[in-house]
RNA sequence: GGAGCCGUGGUGUAGUUGGUUAACACACCGGACUGUCACUCCGGAGAUCGCGGGUUCAAGUCCCGUCGGCUCCGCCA
């Protein structure tokens, strides 16, 4: 039996993989790992040993191996160790363990290395405070939550890769250093020692070099892409990112759904899931009318509607306004079953609504055929009994309306019907909802900016039938993108790009983009589209995103091995950090005195 | 850029209307214990309450500022 140090290095089997028949042959192996806990009874000690493949129970006997009992007196949380001995039947079995029948009887023992008293404790079901775990991140992911995360994560992106490669799809890495682009988000820079004064941008996603991609003729690309946006964060939200990226020459988006469908089947299988195909469909302004929102969570009703003839000629300044002017509405969600909503409920409600932009929400409540407004006094008992039954509701239930620009409208109802919906628990369990929105509008109008600007980016198709139109109407052009979502999450999006260098000029002339700034920015773009171009398009599905629903986490975080907080530092390298002096020097850069320093 | 919540031994929390020895659990140290499995039992050490200022006879507790974490709005093609 092994028993040198050297010797209990050499593993012969993982703590999680030994079995019962293991025990039954009286199998001697040397196991490697950490101590995850002991029970020190005196005599007998009982070590629980952690390594990758799973957990087992040591028994150290005294009467048996009293070396090996010895020199287990001394093993603390998370020290590792490494333990020769023989695998046998317990005397007294566990069945909540994966292997609580077994365990190892401990020859000899090693200690490899031993550990502190951690801020983190590994097998302790209590959480430490994020700011804690972010900081000894490489602790935090010991833990068989995050160690799940995270394998949960490679078995996604396995599942993806096999299904495009099975598609004949080639994965080509593109370059992270390259240039900054007008329109989107803030781009990282980064300077450059050999042309002082001029700068790199870490890509925001790879769009323009899968296109180019395409016109050099792979015909199908994919690659898993880290992208870089100088944002503010969320939970959803990390400045760097990774997306699955792929785009296909000559496709309709019929057939990037035809491929990208079975990609998330296959990946809810990794989960044992099962999904159905094909996954349905909603034009965006349908999802907008009906939900509020251009990703809808389709799991629960509570849909908006317009109150219609009801609001009209009630001499209520609050509707009449709104409904006087075009861009105007009146509209409502039902709340069934809240007829008899407090006061205090509904001044919740009320404040949300001010938070998502509100000024205020009117509501109307019906109970025991007793009505309850916030304005009964202005509408009358009738006239509120209409408006309830033109948004659906009855008896016991309660219509929550706003009166406003209708995109505000839907804006606040849109918020307001996702946080009912959780707080009374009316999301169905288990539901996964996938669908497509499609028929974008290609241009939005940017007030502040006085200008139109790409919904989706500068690249995506309009309607081919509705080119015409990009001139004379641009507002009104519907462009060939899509978005995939996920209960109300959005998972992905892409389009059918512009691959005529003609189109390509109009859009930019309708962006405001003129043909010297297209030249400078966009040339070795303009020049491909001029080369043979052909057809294409391609979707960019959200990585993190999609593994941490997958995984049931509300923040991607915990899907990434070593994420940023909401201000973008690493609490663990204590990145981003100052340079030396000489740094800067050699890339020609001064930092200005007046922007303080932080962390003080 | 804005709003909200949080910051108390190594860790997670408690700490009523400001009142004198800052409590509990886990971890840690010592002791007891031969079948435990979040082992149990006994004992011990360990925090001046993120930082700075203010109010007060008195501040973990109230006020202002600041730093950090989280959530949301704006922003993120």
């Amino acid at each position: 039996m092994a028993g040198t140090e050297q010797e209990l290095l050499i593993r012969t089997a993982g703590c999680g993989e030994l079995t019962e028949k293991d025990a039954s042959e009286g199998r001697e192996v040397v196991l490697t790992g950490w101590v995850h806990r002991r029970r020190d009874l005196g005599q007998l000690i009982f070590i629980e040993m952690r390594d990758a493949t799973g957990r087992l129970q040591v028994v150290f006997d005294p009467s048996l191996h009293p070396d090996a009992h010895a020199a287990a007196e001394s093993l603390r949380a998370e020290y590792v160790i490494g333990v020769a001995g023989t695998v046998v039947m317990r005397e007294a079995p566990n069945p909540d363990h994966p292997t609580g029948m077994i365990e190892l009887r401990g020859q000899s023992v090693t200690v490899h290395n031993r550990a502190d008293n951690l801020p983190i404790q590994v097998a302790d079901q209590q959480e430490a405070n994020e700011e804690q775990r972010l900081k000894h991140r490489y602790i935090d992911l010991r833990r068989p939550r995050l160690q799940h995360a995270l394998r949960t994560r490679h078995r996604l992106a396995t599942a993806a890769r096999e299904v495009l490669d099975e598609h004949r799809f080639v994965e080509i890495e593109t370059p992270m250093l390259t240039r900054s682009t007008p329109e989107g988000a803030r781009d990282y820079l980064v300077p450059s020692r050999v042309h002082p004064g001029k700068f790199y941008a870490l890509p925001q996603s790879p769009q323009l070099f899968k296109q180019l991609l395409m016109i050099a003729g792979f015909e199908r690309y994919y690659q898993f892409a880290r992208c870089f946006r100088d944002e503010d964060l969320r939970a959803d939200r990390q400045p760097e990112f990774t997306q699955i990226d792929i785009e296909m020459s000559f496709v309709t988006p019929q057939q990037i759904y035809d491929l990208i469908e079975p990609l998330i089947v296959r990946m809810f299988e990794a989960i044992d899931v099962q999904i159905a195909r094909p996954f349905p469909r909603m034009a965006h302004a349908e999802a907008v009318d009906r939900f509020g929102i251009d990703r809808p969570d389709t799991r629960f009703g509570m849909e908006l509607r317009d109150v219609g003839a009801a609001a009209e000629s009630t001499g209520f300044r609050v509707f009449d306004e709104p409904l006087a002017d075009p861009g105007g509405a009146v509209r409502g969600i039902v709340v069934d079953g809240a007829g008899g909503a407090s006061r205090k409920q509904l001044d919740t409600w009320n404040g949300w609504a001010r938070e998502a932009g509100a000024r205020g929400l009117l509501w109307i409540k019906s109970a025991g055929g007793k009505i309850g407004s916030s304005a009964l006094k202005v509408l009358g008992e009738e006239r509120c009994r209409d408006i309830l039954r033109a948004l659906g509701g009855g008896d016991g239930d309660a219509a929550l309306i706003v009166a406003a620009d209708r995109s505000l409208c839907n804006q606040v109802l849109g918020q307001l019907r996702v946080r009912i919906a959780r707080e009374r628990d009316r999301i169905p369990e288990g539901a996964w909802n996938l669908l497509w929105v499609e028929q974008f509008p290609l241009f939005e109008h940017d007030d502040e900016a006085g200008r139109y600007v790409a919904i989706h980016h500068p690249f995506t198709a309009p309607n081919w039938d509705e080119v015409s139109r990009l001139e004379t109407s641009p507002g009104d052009v519907r462009s060939q993108a899509y978005d995939l979502v996920l209960n109300g999450t959005e998972i992905g999006g892409g389009s059918i790009r512009i691959h005529r260098r003609d189109v390509q000029d109009r859009v930019f002339e309708a962006l405001g983009i003129g043909a010297e700034e297209a030249e400078e920015k966009f040339g070795f773009l303009l020049r491909a589209l001029d080369s043979g171009a052909p057809p294409h398009g391609g979707i960019a599905l959200g990585f993190d995103r999609i593994c941490a629903m997958l995984a049931g986490t509300d923040s991607i975080r915990e899907v990434i091995a070593f994420p940023k907080t909401t201000s973008a530092s690493c609490l663990m390298t204590e990145s981003p950090a100052e340079v030396d002096a000489q740094q800067l020097t050699e890339l020609g850069l001064k930092t200005l005195e007046s922007r303080g320093k932080k962390g003080d």
